[in-house]
Formats: structure tokens, C-alpha cells, sequence
DNA sequence: TATTGTTATACTCTATAACTATA
DNA sequence: TATAGTTATAGAGTATAACAATA
């Protein structure tokens, strides 16, 4: 096999990401939730309450489409809005109970393909992906 | 800074791609094609002339999705279908010349914000990309 | 004047369903 | 009966534009 070109390399790159979102999306039943509304939750976990528009500069996304990622959140029930102690443009946006339970159960492998898949793994191959998380997250903000 | 637990590695990736979509399409500018029009055009260009169905199934798509896909690239005028000559329910699909200059001038990284970006960062930043779409292609299949 | 959020609208990518033509 | 392709329709995940309320 001849070595690959940088492009070739690229391309295959741009490939594996396309195959990773329909794979994913193929393996998304009706109960489940999006990967922007789970990073969301995530990090309404770690972070504690925030702003739609707080959250979707942290995004990179645009406030409308952020709210509307909330709204649906809000209408499975996972996340409540609060109006902001003292600035009354602002709602806070927190998980519920419900949302916090969600969080719990999502390192449950088994409700997740993508967890699932990663975590069959061997360690090595969990790095380079992780990794390669890393460098796309600095890679995007240029 | 306490070790990353394997939950959180997960969002981290899944934020990463998100993130990676969203800013490629940002810099998609209108006279750009789309990561899937990119890779059908390198696919008809390594392979030859390929059918819709063939296609889709390389890709794991449906072939309506695929027929959607080849629609755009075709009223672009970089690929034309062609009767197959012995079997008259298939279509071929071809590169134009338009389309193969296309792809030419798509290794020039100054056309795509995503291939510029990667050729700037070093080596083995490059290799660890590369190798997690590697990966990636290898999971998609399970 | 700038910021938060909402509503209305539209585009891209992909899916499902129903169909025609050909094998 | 199975396969290739088309058309119609729908949903998710964004985006842009216009607006109201508040700072």
C-alpha cells in the first residue's frame, strides 16, 4: 500500500466523521437525547446554572439555536428555567431531578452506542481518540 | 487537576465534534460543498464511476439521502450521470472535468478552513487525527 | 446603546414511505 | 421477488432576521 497523501488523509478524516454522525444518529432511539442537548446537561452538571446565552457562547452557537436546545430539554423535563435573582432579562437555566438522574445513568454504557463502543476499546485507542478530542477543541477556536 | 473520569472524556469528544461542525460550517462559505459532497467527489475520483446505490452503501446512507447528495453535486455541474449500458435501472455516476479540477484544487488548504488548520498543527498532532478517524471508521462498523 | 431572550422563517442533511421501471 | 432510482414528506440541528423587555 503506498503511503497516503495528506489529502487522501484529510479526506478519509472528514469521512470517519460523517460515518460517526449517521452510525450515531442510526443508533438514536425516540427516549434518547442529542449530543448538543447532552454536552448541555453535562455541563449544567458540572458548572451549575447558567444562561442561554452564557451556554451558547461556551458553544460556539448561536443563542436561538442554544434555546431552542433548552427548550427541548425543558420539555422532557430535564431542565427547569428560573428568572435571575436581579437581572430581569435573564433565566437561569438548572437541571431538575430528573435531569441529574438522567447524568447518573448516562456512564451506563449500555444506554449509549457511542460510550458502548468506546469503552470496548483498548486503552490505547481510547487516548488517540481523546486525544484527538483535545486538539479539535483547540483546533476550533481559531 | 484531578484525572478525567471516562464519562467526562466521552462529553469532552462528543462536545468536540459538535464543536467541529459547527465551525466548519461557519467558514463554509456559498460557493463551498459540504463534508459529504467532499467525500463522494474523492470516492468517484479514487474509484471511478459509481452508482447512487453503490454509493450509499459505502457510506452508510440510504440511497435517497445519496440521491439528495449527488442531486446537489450534479445541478453543480461536477458530476453527470450516465446510462449504465447493459442494465437499464442504474444510472453511473461520473466526475466532470469541472468536478476533477475541483478536486485538484481542493488540496490547496487556503479553499477549506478544516485542511488548513490541520496542516498547520505538527506532526504528530496530524498523526493522532488521522489515527482517531482510523479508529472511528473501524467503530462505525459494529 | 447593548444584552437577554423570543418568535418566525429557512436551509442542510438525513430519514421513512410510497412509487415506477427494470432485472 | 429484488434492485435502482425518484418523489414527497418530515425531523433534527442549526442559521438569520426582527422584535420586546431590561440594563
Amino acid at each position: 500500500m503506498p503511503p497516503k497523501t495528506f489529502d487522501s488523509e484529510i479526506v478519509d478524516f472528514t469521512h470517519a466523521i460523517g460515518l460517526l454522525l449517521r452510525r450515531r444518529r442510526a443508533a438514536t432511539g425516540s427516549e434518547d437525547i442529542t449530543m448538543t442537548e447532552s454536552v448541555v446537561l453535562a455541563r449544567l452538571e458540572k458548572d451549575g446554572p447558567s444562561t442561554t446565552a452564557d451556554m451558547a457562547r461556551a458553544e460556539s452557537m448561536k443563542p436561538q439555536s442554544m434555546g431552542a436546545t433548552v427548550a427541548s430539554l425543558e420539555e422532557m423535563g430535564l431542565v427547569e428555567r428560573k428568572p435571575h435573582p436581579t437581572d430581569g432579562r435573564q433565566m437561569n437555566i438548572q437541571l431538575t431531578s430528573k435531569g441529574r438522574a438522567l447524568r447518573k445513568s448516562m456512564g451506563d454504557a449500555k444506554r449509549n452506542w457511542l460510550t458502548k463502543v468506546i469503552a470496548e476499546l483498548d486503552k490505547d485507542e481510547q487516548q488517540t481518540l481523546f486525544k484527538a478530542g483535545e486538539i479539535i477543541r483547540r483546533l476550533v477556536e481559531q
